[in-house]
DNA sequence: CAAATCGATTGATAAAAGTCAATCCATCAG
DNA sequence: CTGATGGATTGACTTTTATCAATCGATTTG
């Protein structure tokens, strides 16, 4: 592993105030892989064999059942993904596909629960990003139990534009069909909700998105930090 | 607070491997309540000061938004309830009001903190606690994005069955009201719901639910534990 | 270049779910 | 006992969302 990658999990949240010969202990059992688009990394039911840390490129949890499959989130550099299974040694609940090439460093989950045990440090960290991933959840149930599907839509635009600077233009980070599926929805109804959203100032021109009339998308969305901060 | 109750909240999952004095400690600035039911405990957005042990009655967790409300899960004895929040020192993402006369217990929020840092059994404790929550939300997450409403009161039948010892017979546990609002639909759907069971053997007299062809039934719910299987 | 591919979009239609109003029914207070 | 209350249910209707089929358009590939 180069030594600038090496520094960048090292500043990771969950590393960063772990002891050193600690964490060269668990970088020593890792290794590092490069995978093209669309390989499934792990399936859901699988034993969890590997923390996994995203260094370049994303990754798509998802989950299927009946024929049917759905979108959870997407992991984007530099996280780690599936902590919660590494920690109770339990299945994995979701599938990862790379999106693109990525770069992934693969960590042996009983490393993890053994440094786990002999760093305070680290344990805080683990806590600290459970924690944090837990209430993301939350906040995405609530998305999806309080808010239609337009609703979802313009919030989820109004996070992606300020994830983007704030300006007026910006850029969907993903395919739409893809969007579809976090937001939960089809394809086709999402083509229907961007329609339904240019009544309040939503201009789309392939992955471009023009918000002409912030005040009114704003006043629609009714965005609130308790579902749509994903900071806090 | 009695002995009895001293001893059940210290043989919790959460509480049980940490070292006497630091329980001790903890429970030294813990105090316990009585509410009458339907009283708001805690409303979303305030600072989490408390974790909050339920020790009998029952606790709903809920959340509003423009107008719409929705129950997130059920709090049953004994369990603490708003963990993440605590550990974060992060405001609620939920609401909690109690549904019956319940007794709960209230730690300050700081000092679950401090003998968090303190205790590494603890820390190691709110660890397991808190993947076993993020696991469940993902869980919940999969039954909402996966499945029809008719899908998700079949599988909860099965699950409910199943807590109820898994005769052919057995009880709600909640309002049917609460239960269309956690399943996600209106009280009128889930009436029709338990309708369009009918064909799959399901006969429901106010409360009680009589499965009369279970196979069929599971056939139709299709159960999957990386979905129902809350315990692993 | 031409054919093939794949995602996005559109229209027509069907299914699922929500809303509103009325009624039923068990429980409870006077 | 009786009226009042509140949840549950039902019917009629609307809205939302999904499905299916066709088309469009950009990109890739032989």
């Amino acid at each position: 592993m180069p030594d600038s990658e090496y520094r960048d999990i090292r500043m990771l949240n969950l590393f960063a105030q772990m002891a050193d010969e600690n964490f060269i202990s668990l970088m020593r059992g890792a290794y590092v892989q490069n995978f093209p688009a669309q390989i499934e990394l792990i399936s859901e039911g699988e034993p969890s064999d590997f923390l996994h840390i995203l260094i370049s490129g994303s990754v798509d949890l998802f989950s299927a059942w009946n024929g049917r499959d759905t979108s959870l989130a997407t992991v984007r550099p530099i996280s780690t993904f599936i902590l919660a299974a590494t920690v109770k040694d339990a299945p994995y609940l979701m599938s990862a596909r790379t999106l693109e090439k990525s770069r992934i460093a693969l960590i042996p989950s009983q490393d993890v629960r053994a440094i786990f045990d002999a760093d305070s440090n680290f344990a805080r960290a683990i806590v600290t990003e459970l924690a944090q991933c837990y209430r993301s959840v939350i906040k995405t149930q609530k998305d999806l139990k309080l808010r239609t599907s337009l609703e979802r839509l313009a919030n989820y635009l109004l996070r992606q534009q300020k994830r983007s600077g704030g300006g007026a233009s910006f850029e969907l980070d993903f395919e739409k069909r893809r969007l579809a599926s976090v937001l939960g929805m089809t394809p086709e109804n999402l083509s229907r909700a961007f329609k339904g959203l240019q009544p309040y100032g939503v201009t789309v021109n392939g992955t471009n998105i023009i918000v002409t009339d912030q005040i009114d998308l704003e006043h629609f969305a009714k965005p609130n930090p308790l579902i749509d901060d994903f900071s806090s």
